[in-house]
RNA sequence: GCCCCGGUGGUGGAAUUGGUAGACACGCAGGACUUAAAAUCCUGUGACCCGCAACGGUCGUAACGGUUCAACUCCGUUCCGGGGCACCA
């Protein structure tokens, strides 16, 4: 009875999938668990060996969960919009819902060979309208409401207009710098245009103009991602920014809710420490400038700054470029200048712009601000370094106390005003709070950290400025123009947008003839004239859409009335066990917390965070080899010459290299170029060069799981994705270890079964170490499942293996335990030799998937005494065996009489006996 | 540039709360079985020093410094690698 891994694997998928194993039930009287993966863009190189390592850790823990008791559901869809599909359709013609389909078989035959155990009747597919209808549906909601202030929280738009119609919109009492503001009676004399036009101000998903990259060569809007040092990837061509329409979701509203969510979900520090970041909660004042020349309160400038305390240290003041005042400040003689730096600026990316900090450019508009308290007259300039999005796009700048604006202040000669004595030495700025003020009028005298309080208490006062607290965070643009994404179920009706009729959705996608842009950067949707002729929106949405409430609609998958039944969403709840890369830290983590934090409000569901455990898979890096080629010839030179010769560095298909010496005959054929190749070799191999690198096919460093799954089976895989290491932890992938757990794998089947003699299980009594062998694995496998430490899970089934293959345990009482506890990590060979071993009477209590985790017992495992390290001044130098219930005394009795102590006293009595009970004993001399 | 994470033998990693650094594997070396190979099994394997021996010594967790009876673990500084930075997913 040898180890046929093949014929095993299939036959328990197959009778798995007949059975029906893995479907599960929105009613039970068992507790729930949702456990759940980011599901995966389906791109056209399909699955590689990185894409697994989480989902192979969430399939044991569902497996682990459901052998615990739990009603377990672990389902798996596709985020199959997105702009891989859209360019391979601009390549090759081929429609993307074509390509998408054959991906996601691809996608799915692979995942099927690593024996998930996903409810596959519960697939979810972005693309698909059935699905996409509840995600314009939503999209509608967002649409439809509006965050009250109040209450903190999204409300029916309805209820805005009523109050605008009844209450109007007035300032709140002692609010110094006006808005806009508006009387019921003015409200139902505005034009409905006016009207929507302020309505649009508070809507959850609203449009407004914005910036996007702009390639007039290529006619279309980039992405970042396609834009590489101001030109485009594709062709080189040049890429400005260009103002166009486009929809926005009222992310910042939730700013608040989504940084004091953090402290109720179960996410790594670091995690939230980036959510934090990103949000970029800081508190401080907004401060109004008058401009010199200018009619007072009207075109002044507003500033944002954390630090109101240095507001007599302002030696200039600094505008975005983007910023709309420039074009009325400038003063005749700059204006040549500002806009030839305008145009320079237009090229640059916001990243460039911070990153190059070195590089100081600016330039000066002519104009002046007139410092609120003493008139002093501010130069004003423009600068790269002030980004439009944050704040209100201006600073006061203080170089005393900011590095940036000191290095500005130091290039541009602007002459600095000390305000901190001798913290500031004039090489280099001090963003100290601690220093005492000087040269700053009513504030003279007082601490930094206090004048700040006070600072913005005189603002107030003299109606010069307010309390303010600004977030970095701005609204997320939430449209695309792009053909393969969600349509918005918006029509435009007089320059107005109006939502379409929940019973006209779902608004499918149009067929195309091409996928080219449209007119002036449009979308390709505005090449449909039947599209235009009904005066839809031509954008569609971005990838994060679909993807923002995905967890919900596993759990109801096939309703076709609501997104998600409200009982089904009260069942299942939070997802309970979230696993994904750290790349979507921010992006698609904040959006679904958004997105439920809304749904919630409207009362569609009970809970108003999505995840509760938050876990991040480290990526699994490709480890790329090199081959050399003498240039000009065919003739490839093994590493250790290539000092010698001149060479052209060569990525080869790893899985042409066998560690690091090549498969000469494979790598032959695996080109024609390379039939007839020669080869310099070391001592008869060729040996390549290697290199960590991200995984990807242009790289030619991908491995695919499918010819693994083959050479040694699913289970074998499973356990060594594992057993790489800690799955939060980045580390390169190598083939080669792979063997160890196989090996592993085929000693485990040995305890069980011997090639001659077949089973070889046994009904004789376990001793009492064997017993300790079992109940010590189940306590460690126990903890390290739960606490994600699988990669020291599986070392603990490779000791306990190990050690019933040394006293030769054969014995059902011990193994069939085992075998229970292994099946959430190798569920194929476990339920295969379940099945032998155990003596059922049905195929279903046969299936070891049904089985309940064995419990662990500790007067089994317990110990009466342990072999205590013994040190002298922290050195350890022996090793002796103490009752574990010793006290001090006896310990410090036993521990003088031994031998090495005494060598290493030296007749010396130690000041100190240090005894730590069940850990170390440490003497100091 | 900013934010986050990481750095331990030839390699992947272990050490769960500050308490025996290197578990478990890979690789390598030697051996057993075999006509041979595969498979399997056994032994050794951080570096250095002393030695007939070893239950002998010194060093050692990126580098430097600090706290502590005790530091891979805590604090500070520096270096290196990875991820993110708002239209890749």
């Amino acid at each position: 009875m040898e180890y046929n891994f093949s014929d095993i694997e299939k036959k328990w998928q197959q009778h798995w999938k007949k059975v029906g194993t893995y479907q599960v039930d929105n009613e039970s009287t068992q507790p729930k668990c949702y456990v759940l993966d980011m599901f995966p863009y389906p791109s056209g190189a399909g699955l590689h060996v990185g894409h697994p390592l989480g989902y192979i850790a969430s399939d044991i823990y569902s497996r682990y969960k459901r052998l615990k008791g739990f009603n377990v559901l672990h389902p798996m869809g596709f985020d199959s919009f997105g702009l891989p599909a859209e360019q391979y359709a601009l390549d090759t013609g081929q429609h993307p819902a074509e390509t998408t389909r054959k991906n996601i078989a691809t996608f799915k035959k692979q995942l099927d060979n690593i024996g998930f155990c996903y409810d596959w009747s519960r697939e979810v597919q972005t693309s698909n309208p059935h699905y996409y209808k509840w995600t314009q549906w939503i999209f509608l909601q967002l649409f439809n409401s509006y965050f009250c202030n109040t209450e903190q929280k999204a409300l029916p738009i309805s209820r805005l207009i009523e109050k605008y119609a009844t209450k109007g919109a007035l300032p709140k009492k002692g609010e110094p710098i006006p808005g806009r503001h508006f009387t019921a009676d003015e409200w139902n004399h505005f034009t409905e245009e006016k009207q929507q036009e302020i309505l649009m101000r508070r809507r959850l998903a609203y449009s407004k103009y914005g910036e996007v990259n702009w390639c007039e060569a290529l006619g279309t809007v980039l992405a970042n991602d396609e834009v590489v040092n101001g030109v485009s990837e594709r062709g080189g061509h040049p890429v400005v920014k260009k103002k166009m329409r486009q929809w926005y979701l009222r992310i910042t509203a939730y700013a608040n809710r989504l940084l004091e969510g953090l402290d109720k979900v179960d996410f790594s520090d670091s995690m939230k420490e980036m959510q934090k970041n990103w949000i970029g909660k800081s508190t401080g004042a907004e401060i109004s400038f008058n401009i010199k020349g200018q009619p007072k309160n009207q075109s002044g400038l507003t500033v944002f700054t954390t630090r109101p305390d240095t507001i007599f240290g302002v030696d200039f003041m600094v505008v975005a470029p983007e910023h709309a005042c420039i074009e009325k400040i400038t003063t005749p003689a700059q204006k040549p200048e500002i806009e030839k730096y305008l145009q320079y600026v237009k090229s640059r990316s916001d990243r460039e712009r911070q990153s190059e900090v070195k590089q100081i450019t600016g330039c000066f508009t002519g104009a002046y601000a007139l410092h609120p308290f003493n008139g002093k007259e501010i130069p004003i300039w423009t600068a790269e370094y002030v980004l439009a999005g944050y704040g209100t796009g201006a600073i006061m700048a203080v170089p005393c106390g900011d590095e940036r604006d000191f290095a500005f202040a130091t290039h541009f000669q602007i002459p600095i005003t000390n305000i901190i004595g001798h913290h500031f030495t004039g090489k280099e700025a001090n963003p100290t709070k601690e220093a005492i003020l000087e040269n700053s009028d009513f504030m003279n005298g007082m601490k930094m950290s206090e004048a700040i309080d006070f600072a913005i208490q005189k603002l107030e006062e003299s109606g010069i400025g307010r309390r303010k607290i600004n977030y970095k965070m701005h609204d997320a643009g939430f449209s695309r123009q792009r053909y393969w994404g969600e349509p918005f179920p918006i029509k435009w009706v007089n320059g107005m947008p109006v939502a379409l009729d929940e019973k006209e959705l779902p608004l499918e996608l149009p067929h195309v003839a091409t996928y080219k842009p449209g007119p002036e950067g449009q979308g390709p949707l505005a090449n449909i004239k039947e599209w235009t002729d009904m005066n839809l929106e031509t954008n569609t949405m971005p990838g994060y859409a679909g993807s923002s409430w995905y967890f919900l609609r596993f759990m109801d998958p096939h309703n076709e009335k609501t997104f998600c039944d409200r009982k089904v969403s009260d069942y299942w709840n939070q997802v309970d066990l979230y696993i994904g890369g750290t790349e979507h830290a921010v992006g698609h983590l904040l959006y679904s917390r958004m997105w439920t934090k809304v749904l919630y409000d409207l009362g569609y569901i009970g809970f108003d965070e999505p995840f509760k455990k938050l876990v991040n898979q480290g990526m699994i890096q490709g480890s790329s080899r090199f081959v050399y080629r003498k240039n000009g010839e065919n003739k490839f030179i093994s590493k250790a010459f290539i000092e010698k010769h001149q060479i052209q560095q060569l990525h080869v298909d790893v899985n042409l290299v066998d560690g690091v010496e090549l498969n000469i005959e494979a790598f032959k054929k695996s080109k024609p170029e390379y039939a007839n190749a020669e080869f310099l070799l070391e001592d008869g191999k060729y040996i390549c060069g290697s290199e960590v690198e991200k995984m990807s096919k242009s790289k030619f460093n991908t491995v695919n799981p499918d010819d693994l799954v083959v050479q040694y089976g699913a289970d074998t895989f499973r356990m060594y994705e594992m057993f790489l290491g800690p799955v939060e932890m980045s580390k390169p992938w190598d083939t080669k270890g792979i063997e160890g757990v196989h090996r592993f794998l085929k000693k485990f089947w040995r305890l069980f079964a011997d090639e001659t003699q077949g089973l070889i299980v046994t009904d004789e009594e376990p001793t009492a170490a064997e017993m300790k062998i079992l109940h010590y694995t189940i306590k460690k496998i126990e903890q390290d499942t739960e606490r994600f430490s699988f990669n020291t899970a599986v070392s603990t089934f490779m000791i306990a293996t190990n050690e019933l293959t040394d006293v030769q345990c054969h014995k059902r009482k011990i193994l069939l335990p085992l075998l229970i506890l292994l099946a959430p990590y190798a569920p194929h060979i476990a339920a295969e030799l379940y099945q032998s071993v155990q003596q059922a009477a049905s195929m279903e209590e046969a299936d070891v998937v049904n089985a309940a985790f064995p419990k662990f017992e500790e007067k089994y495992i317990k110990e009466s005494s342990k072999n205590y390290p013994v040190a002298v001044n922290g050195k350890m130098r022996t090793t002796i065996n103490i009752a574990l219930d010793a006290d001090q005394k006896q310990v410090e009795e036993i521990v003088l009489q031994n031998d090495i102590v005494q060598k290493w006293l030296d007749g010396q009595s130690p000041k100190k006996i240090i005894y730590v009970k069940n850990k170390m004993i440490n003497l100091v001399i």
